[in-house]
DNA sequence: ATAGCTTGCACAAACGTTTGCACAAGCCCA
DNA sequence: TGGGCTTGTGCAAACGTTTGTGCAAGCTAT
């Protein structure tokens, strides 16, 4: 049953209704019987307005975007649940969008979302910028936040790590487990998150007098064969890094993948770190050290910045070392 | 810029325009050069029919609502991905909802979806049914399918495993191995999915002659905590199984961290073989045999049947075997 | 030349809600 | 008794699209 219909019920016109169900009663003096006996009616035969009416005449959907580049990967699964929760606290849903790490999708999928009066967007982009998308983005009035694989110089509010002192922070720890030949595995290095962790990887390296070998670095992506097959490129150089960086989540299945196939021992021939904990980093062989990024933070300062109406800054925020066993002390520490 | 704005400039009617924007010029005869007039302008000025109107005159959102019970478990992802691809190719979207396996919160969030207008739902329930549940289900004109953990008996179409085909598999693998002592850490008991599976590994059991010891049963639902105290309550029991069922993909990780907790060694003191295959299934130490689904189909067959007119049947699929590590030959097959 | 047919397009209503404004009734006070 | 004020409600428009129907202009044929 409709508002209308249920004003016709009542012997009311659809205005009165609508003004005592949406509670702005008083505002246009209705009065406070006439408010009871709608909500009553409007509890017995289970009326609400229609969101598409209601949509409609605000302009608004009532829902926000959000475009991931995989579901799968558990690090924006997380986010997704909590943007979520969080999003339903404020009466709003969510239109999940997954381009599969797919650039070109990605900018189609952000092209349709614009389109729809949705309340907002929360973009957790692939990393790879193309034109198309950048324009698309910065041209548009409906707001966009974006997280963790951000695009710098885009006027768009975002929310990331410090991915340079994450990046240090990993390769501080490999030096001073007294690691000497160190590699990293890469996502898409046109991806501005990825240049800033390995950035904070080489300066690391850099000021503990180490080179780097280019045989030590690769991945081309964040997919999962572009992750196997740079790992294994990795693993398989002469002579073998003794510990690699996973600058991405989906990283570290490409590098135990190599591995095995490879039979290089974790940790005994290599120790590996990785970013962004998972559920079973735990209880993979061996249980893995990782780089925790604050997934539930991240989410909730997404939803608010998009939800009040104050200004939105950006936010830089800080990663954890979660110590386990795929690094191995190669000498004392200091 | 509207159609109607568009009809403006162009000195036509918002009809005119729509029809040629539609497609549906022939039939209504508006003529070929008028057609392409439209769709140059429409083009040149990023013109396309606002959703809003649409839905409102059609009365269909054109989305589906995808209810599930944690996107954060991998299996759900998948089937998430899966189906908002493959909407995606039909030209509709997907509303996420994620239920955090609560089965009050399901029945708010489906009551929300049940009230806005989608063209359908794919609801993977979490199992355990409420009145109300099932009455906002039924009575609904909603097309709805189900997926999973289906309820049975429901009028509506589902889409699942042969459940206690696939417990069978399970424990039959166990057994040909030379397991004795074959427990199972089960989901939640309510969900028919559970009792099912758990029917398969009883029956097997009794086909072979084995005994169930109800200490080496246990599990009270889906959740991260209940897998684990019931995880730690099998592997403290006194004697102890030699081979445990995880018959959840959640369950499987509370078996990992209350073996690791009590030292008991995998598969060395007991076997485990858990549903759902994860990507990381075979890095997990050891590597796990699972039982897995054919989560891709699921998603197709489940889009499918809303998409497509037809009749909607329901659906059974079966499970394969994937053998890795975590089963132990404990005696010759045979 | 007129009846009838085809062609090309526009009118208006409908989907369901919200909101500025106006209107009617009742009251108070002069 | 009538002017002003308060109180409670309804009118109509607007959001943007789609579609059945109607209408005018041009053409054909008798």
């Amino acid at each position: 049953m409709n508002v209308s219909e249920l004003a016709q019920h009542l012997n009311l016109s659809p205005t009165t209704v609508s003004r005592a169900l949406s509670g702005q009663g008083e505002k246009y003096r209705v009065s406070a019987a006439t408010v009871q006996r709608v909500r009553q009616a409007a509890e017995k035969f289970h009326v609400s307005p229609d969101p598409l009416g209601t949509s409609l005449r605000s302009g608004k959907l009532g829902m926000i975007g959000l475009l991931v580049p995989d579901i799968t990967n558990s690090f924006f699964a997380q986010l997704a649940r909590c943007i979520e929760l969080e999003l339903r606290q404020h009466g709003m849903t969510v239109q999940l969008c997954d381009s599969n790490e797919d650039a070109a999708v990605e900018a189609k999928l952000l092209q349709q979302m614009l389109g729809r009066r949705l309340n907002g967007l929360i973009i957790a982009p692939v990393g790879r910028t193309s034109a198309e998308f950048t324009r698309a983005i910065e041209s548009s009035p409906m707001p966009i936040i974006m997280l963790d694989r951000i695009v710098p110089h885009l006027n768009v509010p975002t929310i990331s790590l410090d991915n340079v002192a994450a990046g240090r922070l990993a390769a501080e720890h490999l030096i001073k487990t007294g690691h000497q030949r160190i590699g990293c595995l890469r996502g898409d290095h046109e991806s501005f998150t990825d240049r800033q962790r390995f950035r904070g990887v080489t300066e690391a390296l850099a000021d503990a007098g180490f080179e780097m070998n280019s045989d030590w670095i690769s991945g081309s992506g964040y997919t999962q064969a572009a992750s196997l097959t740079g790992a294994g490129a990795i693993l398989d150089s002469d002579p073998r890094p003794d510990a690699v960086i996973a600058l991405s989540g989906q990283g570290i299945l490409g590098i135990l993948e190599a591995a095995q196939e490879l039979r290089v021992r974790i940790p005994e021939d290599v120790s590996i770190i990785a970013f962004d904990e998972q559920p079973w980093s735990s209880f993979a062989n061996p249980p893995l050290t990782t780089v925790s990024q604050p997934t539930q933070q991240m989410a909730v300062e997404a939803v608010n910045s998009l939800v009040e109406p104050t200004s939105r800054p950006s936010l830089v925020l800080g990663a954890n070392i979660i110590e386990r066993k795929s690094v191995q002390l190669r000498k004392a520490l200091e």
